[in-house]
Order: C-alpha cells, then structure tokens, then sequence
DNA sequence: ATTCAGGAAGTAG
DNA sequence: CTACTTCCTGAA
C-alpha cells in the first residue's frame, strides 16, 4: 500500500515536468522527439518516455521510476525550491513563465564532452553533433541505437576522424580531453566533493575547458546546484536586470553579482533565468 | 537564385 | 585581442 502511494506521488512528479524545456533546453543533448513521446538515455541507458491525452497513462521505460527521478531531481520537493529562489523578482518570472522546468544529472563523460562541442553553437547543432559521435563511435545497442562513445574509444581515434564529423576546432579539445583521461592524467574521482571554485579549478586542467564549460558540467551532472554558468545567455541576463550602471560590466563583475543576489541553489535560479530570457529574446532585435 | 557578412551555451595563446 | 571550424540567417 505504501509502495502504491510512493508509485503514484512519483508519477504526479513527472506529470509536471515541461519535456521540450528540460530536455531540449541547452542542458542535455540526447534527447529525441518521437511519435508523442521522447527518446533519450539515463545513466547509460537507453530509455524512452510515452505520453498520452491523459498525463496519468504516460509510461517510462528503460529504468526504474526510482531512476527517472534522479535523473531530474524529482526526489527534492521542488515546491520549496521554487518558494525558495522566487525571493528574486526576475527568477520569480521565469519560475512563473516555466513552472515545469526541472534540472537534469547527465553522465559527466557524456556531459564534458556535449560542452566541449558548445563554443559558437545553437543548441541543434550541438544536438546533432551529439548523435554523430554517437552514431559514428559509440557501441550499438540490441535495439539498434547507439552508446555514447567512452573516453578510451575517443582517445584511440586520431583527430581528423572527430574532425570528419564537423567538430571543427573542437576536435582537438575532445580529443586531448578524452586522452587525458584515457591515460589516466585525469580523474573524475579527484574532484572536490564541497569545494566549488576548487572543483571548477580541477576541470579547467582539461584542454578547452575554461570557466563556462566547467560550471555547466559541474551543474548539469548534478554535481553542484550552485554552479553558475555565465555565457552570452546568462551574461544578457545579468547585464540587463542587475547591473545599474551604464558600461558593461566585466566578467569578475557579474561573477559578484551572482555571489551576491543567488545563493546555494544559484544553478536553479540560473536554469530559469537562462529557458526564461533565450525564450523570451532569442531572433528579437535588441532595441 | 546565389553570394557574403555576421553571429552562434568560449577557450587558448 | 584574435584565431579557431562549421553552420545558419538575412541582406544585397
């Protein structure tokens, strides 16, 4: 009976949750649509998402409810979050123009290299640069889909076999990236567990990992939900709402208006802001 | 229809 | 401050 309560509150979590938001949002990058439904990947797994007219009947297959829960923080009560980071008028906004956002917990491999590929590209065409290195290096699955290729195999490609499928510059970094931690030079288990500028310190030892790319991984792994990454978005945003002055800001400037106006779920507060504002002004002239 | 400048979840030198 | 790859958009 217990079992049943705990089996329906988990199914009323994922009914809330906006799919299109949270998963083609700029934060994960495997996800499909299919025929009323999402195909994508947890922990490695390949999964899917079914849903229906009635948002009761929707099914979720690949992993257990438990896992689908994790994967988007669902076991956190994300009521309180809100109430929480609302506090601020323009989180309050976005909070309010998209309630069913949730936060995801990528893989860290699959998430480091996603933002390797990001510099200078809209979320598509990351989207599709995801599915070729799957496609093109990652071990099938019986039913016909792809891995995400691991540290190892990358490493042992030579560049230009990255380079062929248009990564361009990007090449390079996930290649060095994947041979330092092929080799072992690297390790995901040396990040500081408490410690965000010293965790954010740890990835930038990686080649074409600077201060955004660290945050980002750092955030959508799960990792840190005070992690805040600052890139053109958020910088807008920032720029726009919280700097009162007439010249732009610097970039250690909004980094202290981040420590200043959002606290320890900053990384919320910034998924929000970040769905909210590029919705909002994305192909809109500035005026 | 075709070309071309400008810009896109940045980082390294 | 600039180069770096590729792709897409809008103006001519």
């Amino acid at each position: 009976v217990a079992d049943r309560s705990t089996l329906e509150d988990a199914r009323a979590k994922l009914a809330q949750v906006d799919w299109v938001a949270t998963l083609r949002g700029g934060q994960t990058f495997c996800w499909q649509p299919i025929d009323r439904g999402w195909s994508g990947w947890i922990g490695g797994r390949p999964v899917s998402i079914h849903l229906d007219r009635d948002k009761d009947s929707a099914r979720f297959q690949g992993c257990d409810l438990p896992g689908w829960l994790n994967y988007l923080h669902l076991e956190m009560d994300w009521e309180s979050i809100h109430r929480s980071i609302r506090e601020d008028p323009h989180v309050a906004e976005a909070v309010r123009a998209f309630p069913g956002l949730r936060l995801v917990r990528d893989p860290w491999w699959e998430c480091l290299v996603n933002f390797l590929c990001s510099p200078l590209k809209p979320i598509p065409q990351i989207e599709i640069l995801h599915h070729r290195l799957r496609s093109a290096y990652g071990l099938p699955t019986p039913s016909g889909r792809h891995q995400f290729p691991s540290p190892g195999v990358l490493a042992s490609l030579q560049e230009d076999d990255l380079r062929i499928l248009k990564l361009g510059y990007r090449a390079k970094f996930i290649h060095q990236t994947a041979r330092c931690i092929a080799n072992g030079t690297w390790q995901w288990e040396d990040l500081p567990k408490d410690d965000l500028e010293a965790a954010v310190t740890h990835l930038r030892k990686l080649p074409g990992v600077g201060d955004k790319i660290a945050r980002c991984v750092l955030l959508y792994t799960g990792s840190y939900l005070g992690a805040f990454p600052i890139d053109v978005w958020t910088e807008r945003v920032l720029t726009d709402f919280y700097w009162k002055r007439k010249r732009k800001p610097k970039l250690g400037e909004l980094e202290a208006i981040v420590r200043h106006e959002f606290g320890p779920l900053a990384g919320i507060a910034q998924i929000y802001l970040f769905h909210w504002y590029r919705t909002t002004y994305a192909h809109s002239t500035p005026d």
